[in-house]
DNA sequence: CTGACGATTCACT
DNA sequence: GTGAATCGTCAGC
C-alpha cells in the first residue's frame, strides 16, 4: 500500500540526505489521461545559495526559482533547452532554495498512457530514463510548477521497498560543469544495476 | 529590447 | 563522438 510522502519529510534540512532517501520511493501523477507512477531510481541534489550548480546560487531570485524559496513539499518545473521539462522537488524551509532533481524512475503503472504520450513505439529503457523523459512520459510540464506535493495531482509515496546502501552509487552530477568545483560533489544518486539510470554510469 | 544560453535528447557519422 | 532542435529566461544595454 502506497503512504504518500508529507510536508514533514520535505522540511529538512539536509538537502543531500532527502536526494538519498527519494531512491526508491514512488512518483504518481495523476491526470486526465489517468494514473501513472515510477519507482525513483536516480536524483540530483541542489544546494540552494552555495551550490554554484542551483539556480538560485548566491541568492538569484527570479520570477522562475522564486518557487525553490517557497515552503517545503512543491514541485519546480523548467524548460531546459526550449524542449524538456525537468521536474524538481523543494526542500528545507521557507527562504532556503533547496532542490532535487529526479532524473529517472523505473515505470509501474500506466505504461500504455506513457507510451502515448511519448510517442513511443517500443517500451525500452528510454520511456523515463533522463529527465526529460520521465516528465513527458509522466506528463509533468512547466506550467505545474509550484504545485503541491501532498495534493493529489502530483505526489511522491513509499511503498516499504528499500534499498540497501551498498547498492546505491553517489557521484557528480550531470551537466553542471559551469559549477567550478561544485561540480565535483557527490550530489548524484542512482540505483546500482538500475537499466533506467541516465547517462553516465559511473 | 536584444542576444546568449541551458540541471537534455536524439539522429547521424 | 558531434551537432541540431527550440524557446523561456535573464543579464545587460
Amino acid at each position: 500500500m502506497l503512504k504518500k510522502l508529507d510536508y514533514n519529510f520535505y522540511n529538512r534540512e539536509d538537502v543531500v540526505q532527502i536526494a538519498r532517501e527519494l531512491l526508491g520511493k514512488i512518483l504518481v501523477t495523476r491526470m486526465q489521461e489517468g494514473f501513472t507512477s515510477g519507482r525513483i531510481v536516480e536524483t540530483e541534489a541542489y544546494c540552494g545559495v552555495t551550490d554554484r550548480a542551483s539556480h538560485a546560487y548566491n541568492g538569484r531570485r527570479t520570477a522562475r526559482t522564486e518557487i525553490m524559496f517557497n515552503d517545503a513539499g512543491r514541485g519546480y518545473v523548467y524548460l531546459c533547452y526550449g524542449v524538456h521539462h525537468l521536474f524538481n522537488v523543494v526542500t528545507n524551509a521557507k527562504d532556503v532554495p533547496h532542490a532535487i532533481l529526479i532524473r529517472a524512475v523505473e515505470p509501474l503503472i500506466g505504461l500504455d498512457i506513457m507510451q502515448r504520450r511519448t510517442g513511443k513505439q517500443q517500451n525500452d529503457f528510454s520511456l523515463t530514463s533522463g529527465p526529460g523523459n520521465l516528465s513527458r512520459a509522466l506528463g509533468i510540464e512547466t506550467r505545474l510548477s509550484g504545485i503541491d506535493l501532498t495534493g493529489s495531482t502530483i505526489y511522491i509515496a513509499e511503498d516499504g521497498y528499500s534499498i540497501s546502501g551498498n547498492n546505491i552509487v553517489a557521484t557528480t552530477r550531470v551537466g553542471v560543469n559551469y559549477a567550478g568545483d561544485d561540480a565535483l560533489l557527490p550530489y548524484r544518486f542512482y540505483v546500482r544495476g538500475n537499466g533506467y539510470v541516465s547517462a553516465r554510469k559511473h
